[in-house]
DNA sequence: AACGATCCCTGTTGGC
DNA sequence: TGCCAACAGGGATCGT
């Protein structure tokens, strides 16, 4: 499941095949893929002839301007992968090929993800309530602790409310958490300053060694680097899919509980319940 | 407003 | 061995 780091990477990859690039050719085989716009044929007909500006990453989203004023922009959701100058394959559900003689292809067989084209004042709900970006624009300590404030659900929730901040998913969240020191059903309003300001720290370490490690590529290979290799991520994943193996740290049985139907793993000896 | 539950979807896994 | 239920989760939506 592609997060922030792995969506970089993407960005990374595509941002030279798209960037300035005029659509020749676009074609969408796949309702849900289209679900933000009206079906298949209103993206195709938005997007073809369009010239992408510059793409960028906010969270887990992609986006870029189009030379008319409108926007494209591309989820991964949970299975969702970008080649480019790929041969066919199942569950490709966009092609679009540029005038530089490039093609990229959205494959995503379980259609978490989509791609679509909106107004620059009409932005998709999910992008209008995007917090700020985990990775290049986190918030400052007072800020995080601010709205963090009076808050009473697990801090593991709300580290997955895009709105608060965007890009965490459910493995960095936990990486996160772990490396703060922080008991993932801790009330969010609960937390120290201190603790906040542990927590932005180990999100930023989290998240950039992640991308410098090529993100983190799980057995289901859903999320793969662009020349094919898996990430080499996983394994340096400290408590994520560890349950029952001894924390790196101190040895003790990693546990599993579930927060808001999302599994969630934690060392109970280093994040402590108390404090 | 905040929170938790439910749903969407398919490939993989584990139990019997 | 084969079948099927359970599981994986980002985000939208809904009820409380």
């Amino acid at each position: 499941m592609p997060e922030l780091p792995e969506v970089e990477l993407i960005r990374r990859h595509l941002a030279p095949v798209v960037d300035g690039a005029t659509v020749i050719d676009v074609a969408v085989s796949h309702e849900r893929t289209a679900r933000y716009n009206s079906g298949p044929e209103e993206v195709e007909q938005r997007l073809n002839a369009r010239t992408f500006t510059s793409l960028a990453r906010t969270g887990k989203f992609l986006h870029s301007e189009l030379d008319d004023g409108q926007v494209v922009v591309a989820h991964l959701g949970m299975s969702g992968r970008f080649v480019v100058d790929g041969d066919d394959e199942p569950h490709t559900h966009f092609r679009c090929r540029f005038d530089n003689g490039h093609e990229i292809r959205f494959i995503d067989p379980r259609t978490f993800g989509f791609v679509a084209v909106c107004d620059q004042d009409a932005p998709l709900p999910g992008m209008l309530r995007l917090g700020a970006d985990a990775w290049t624009t986190p918030p400052e300590p007072s800020r995080l602790a601010a709205m963090l404030q009076k808050r009473t659900a697990a801090i593991k929730a709300l580290l997955l409310d895009q709105a608060l901040i965007s890009g965490l998913g459910n493995i960095y969240a936990d990486e996160a958490l772990h490396r703060a020191r922080i008991h993932p059903l801790r009330p969010g309003g609960d937390l120290t300053d201190g603790e906040t300001k542990r927590l932005l720290d180990a999100i930023s370490v989290v998240l950039e060694s992640a991308i410098d490690n090529g993100g983190t590529s799980l057995d289901d290979l859903a999320y793969l680097l662009p020349d094919g290799r898996a990430g080499e991520n996983l394994g340096r994943l400290r408590v994520y899919g560890r349950t029952d193996q001894p924390c790196l740290t101190c040895g003790t049985p990693i546990e599993q509980v579930r927060v808001r139907a999302r599994s969630t793993h934690f060392c109970p000896n280093c994040q402590a319940a108390g404090k």
